[in-house]
DNA sequence: TGAGCGCGGGTTTTT
DNA sequence: CCCGCGCTCA
């Protein structure tokens, strides 16, 4: 036991110090498909079998609930295999089948069960079923553990209430989607309303701070929490409870943080007072039995859309690291050696990413054959790239008996990109699935039964009581349900309160009493009984019982019969849900339906055509990928055209998407392409330019290089009086300046800001800069960027 | 109170 | 081109 377990022999010398790595700081930078899945997995059991660490001890952040599962299954493989090792001296399969699984079961229940492992946002609504009751936010509102998570359409019914309701706004001027983006990054920069508006000096931007105000405020009414809270929360309590953060230090000794190029600012402060007890990290010195261990990629950051931000990762040297340079440094390791990809694969996406600025110096070492050829096809238009496509594959699978149809995958931009694929997939009778898209959990029946049984647990929930208190219809209509909301905000009650008040209902509820009653009385039993039911059969007794399921039989049209086999696998989902999880009641049934993504949801046994973004794509490998629509404004996206920090941003969705490909890379793009029904001309990706041409069968393209993609134009009119647009004049050579850390600079766009890092020297220069208000943030390349210094 | 129709807007990526 | 919303009419 006390030996070197000898799994780390599969391991390379760089793999093998990052997973023998005991206590404090580690920075893992780790290339594409370089093993750092397998670093993590292998890291955590060995602190566990050779450190003797208890798995309660240990906490591992992942990107996906998928990837948090399949992490704890390898854990599981592995142990099993060592137990099985120790134990009977041979391999687990050379078991008898009953003593496999009893031998599995023992393993999961000693040393996978009580590893804490998900994403950050699984992770804080666990703790916040624990503490949220401790918590009060500045203005006094307060939420208990039946809290509901709020997914972003939940996010922005509420927030339309708010405008088109309290405020008696226009939708349109304060759409909903933009209003709910404005406030969530405020969120995520740690603005109160009363801060954000200080920095808005447009009536646009006061109006959008009121609305933030009182979105907390609704929130708290609803005793619901939207995808921000879920991480903020935890942060603000552990900052105004020391008690509670030291108990959560206490328990979570080891950190362990994937794709940690791609956390925020609130994540951050999370892992920083997790590991350090609240203190800074440059001074934190007690690493006794505890680390903190965060592998990640810049070459790979793909979310800052999403607010986060990889210069945590590149700062996590000087900020919890010795700071040392890479020859030196105990803090770091580069994990180059690419296990995945053939040469001419890596070489592509190693030439590609040398065009940004703004990395860590890092190579993807090939170890494997030259390879295939990358082919690069122009088609005439999205039809004929499907066609293309969908044609190599079929050939590809009748020449090459060991692909199957699972060895493909289809890697595009947009969401949108999937349509023509499917049509031709449809059209050749080829199985395919498409990642992304539609939840299943935000399927319009589905959301019906989840908002019932939100009301069960936490009845305060109006925004589900809304949605489903005429659903199916029971007669109760518009004029009732004002009626009964102003009767709420009059009494200041939450609605559900008028609602089981018969005198109330008497009042206000006029014909409709008796529905409204008899829907009261029904929420009611189920509540009662909730706390005795598992999931499964709630959710069966709902779906029955509300008459939703009569309902759609009534329907008797296919839609109907969908939505029906929908709500069965509703009830498959909750069941599977109890088996695999030891805490299943209605609330944690509930938190991972909330928390839980498309790609989760999919099972990888299916023999089918994979087609997703680029974004879905992360993490997977595939042995032939097809990667399309590399146009001019599609890819890269015409919005990150005049940035070039979001230029380098598609890039490095390009790179993710090469890095993807292990035999056979295909690289795609059209002509022209129907934009809403319009046919428009397309040019060739920046993209195409920048890979070299000799490791391509066919010819790149060279136009583009120079060209403004065709805004694209709803009208005819639009186009018309769009001005040819030429490129501005080149600025004239600015002199070679050095920039410091806290100069002030004025953009043309963006204003006077203050220079908070400098990356990288010479050539390949690049600063980041905080603006004030909405803008935040901006990396820029001071050779490109319009910008002068300022004194 | 509910059904049907017409208009207008949307496509960047997601926990 | 497709979907959702809002308006109108029965």
């Amino acid at each position: 036991m006390s030996t070197v377990a000898p799994f780390l022999s599969h391991l390379n010398p760089s793999q093998r110090r990052a997973v023998e790595h005991f206590c404090g700081p580690l920075l893992v930078v780790a290339g594409a498909g370089s093993g750092k899945t397998r670093a993590l997995t292998y890291r955590v059991a060995n602190l566990i079998r050779y450190h003797h660490v208890d798995p309660a001890n240990i906490l591992a952040v992942t990107f996906t609930n998928k990837a948090a599962k399949e992490m704890k299954e390898r854990i599981e493989r592995l142990f099993s295999q060592q137990v099985a090792e120790d134990e009977y001296g041979k391999p687990l399969s050379a078991l008898p089948e009953r003593e496999q699984v009893q031998l599995r079961s023992r393993v999961y229940k000693t040393y996978v069960k009580d590893l804490w492992v998900g994403t950050f946002h699984a992770l804080c609504a666990r703790i916040l079923r624990f503490d949220i009751d401790k918590y009060k936010d500045d203005r006094g509102n307060t939420w208990t553990k039946q809290f509901s998570i709020f997914d972003e359409s939940d996010a922005q019914t509420l927030v339309k209430s708010i405008v088109t309701g309290d405020l008696n706004l226009d939708s349109k001027t304060f759409e909903p989607r933009s209003v709910r983006y404005a406030i969530s990054n405020a969120k995520n920069r740690g603005l109160s309303p009363e801060e954000f508006q200080q920095d808005q000096p447009n009536y646009r931007g006061r109006v959008i701070a009121d609305v933030y105000g009182r979105y907390i405020t609704k929130l708290a009414e609803n005793n619901a929490l939207d995808f921000d809270d879920l991480l903020l929360i935890p942060v603000r309590l552990f900052q105004q409870n020391e008690s509670i953060l030291g108990y959560w230090h206490h328990r979570f000794r080891h950190v362990l943080v994937d794709e940690y190029q791609d956390t925020n600012r609130t994540q951050y402060d999370l892992i920083r007072l997790l590991v350090t007890n609240g203190e800074p990290a440059r001074t934190y010195g007690n690493w006794n039995q505890r680390s903190a261990f965060v592998v990640g990629d810049v070459d790979q950051s793909i979310y800052s859309f999403r607010a986060a931000d990889f210069t945590i990762l590149m700062e996590f040297q000087h900020d919890f690291g010795d700071g040392l340079d890479d020859k030196e440094t105990q803090t770091l390791v580069k994990l180059e050696e690419n296990y995945r990809s053939t040469e001419n694969i890596l070489q592509m996406a190693n030439a590609l990413i040398q065009n940004n600025s703004q990395r860590i110096d890092k190579v993807l070492r090939p170890t494997r054959g030259t390879g295939e050829s990358i082919i690069c096809h122009r088609a005439d238009d999205e039809i004929a790239e499907a066609q293309y496509v969908v044609g190599q594959i079929r050939a590809m699978e009748q020449e090459h008996p060991d692909l199957n149809w699972r060895d493909f995958a289809i890697l595009y931009r947009t969401n949108a990109q999937s349509r023509a694929f499917e049509e031709v997939l449809v059209q050749w009778a080829v199985p395919y699935s498409v990642v992304g898209g539609l939840r299943f959990y935000d399927r319009k029946e589905v959301k019906d039964i989840l908002a019932y049984l939100r009301m069960v647990v936490n009845p305060c929930d109006t925004v589900s009581l809304l949605r489903i208190i005429n659903t199916p219809r029971r007669g109760i209509g518009k004029t009732t349900i004002d009626r009964l909301v102003n009767a709420a905000q009059e009494l200041n009650l939450p609605l559900w309160e008028v609602l089981v008040d018969e005198g109330l209902v008497k009042t206000y509820g006029g014909r409709s009493a008796r529905g409204l009653t008899t829907f009261a009385q029904q929420l009611q039993q189920w509540q009662a009984v909730a706390d005795d039911l598992p999931a499964s059969a709630l959710v069966q007794r709902v779906m029955e019982e509300s008459g939703y399921v009569q309902d759609l039989i009534s329907q008797g049209t296919d839609e109907a019969d969908d939505r029906r086999k929908n709500l069965d696998e509703l009830r498959n989902a909750a069941l599977q849900f109890e088996d695999e999880n030891e805490d299943a009641g209605l609330l944690t049934f509930l938190g991972s339906a909330s928390l839980a993504s498309d790609a989760d949801s999919k099972d990888d046994l299916s023999n089918r055509v994979s087609l997703m973004t680029l974004h879905s794509s992360k993490g997977l490998e595939f042995p032939v990928v097809f990667l399309v629509g590399l146009e001019q404004g599609l890819f890269p996206n015409y919005r990150s055209m005049d940035d070039p920090a979001a230029l380098e941003e598609e890039r490095r969705l390009c790179y993710v998407g090469i890095t993807r490909a292990q035999e056979q890379l295909f690289i795609t793009h059209a002509n022209a392409r129907r934009l809403w029904g319009s046919r428009e001309p397309a040019v060739p990706s920046l993209f195409l330019n920048e890979l070299p041409q000799e490791l391509v069968l066919g010819q790149l393209p060279h136009a583009g290089r120079r060209q403004r993609p065709p805004a694209p134009s709803r009208s005819a009119a639009s186009s018309a009086t769009r001005s040819p647009k030429t490129r501005p004049p080149a600025r004239p050579a600015a002199p070679p300046h050095n920039w410091q850390v806290g100069e002030k600079v004025l953009h043309r766009a963006f204003g006077v800001g203050q220079i908070t890092h400098v990356f990288g020297s010479g050539d390949k220069q690049s600063i980041a800069v905080r603006f004030p208000g909405s803008i935040g943030q901006k990396v820029l390349d001071p050779k490109l960027a319009p910008l002068d210094r300022l004194p």
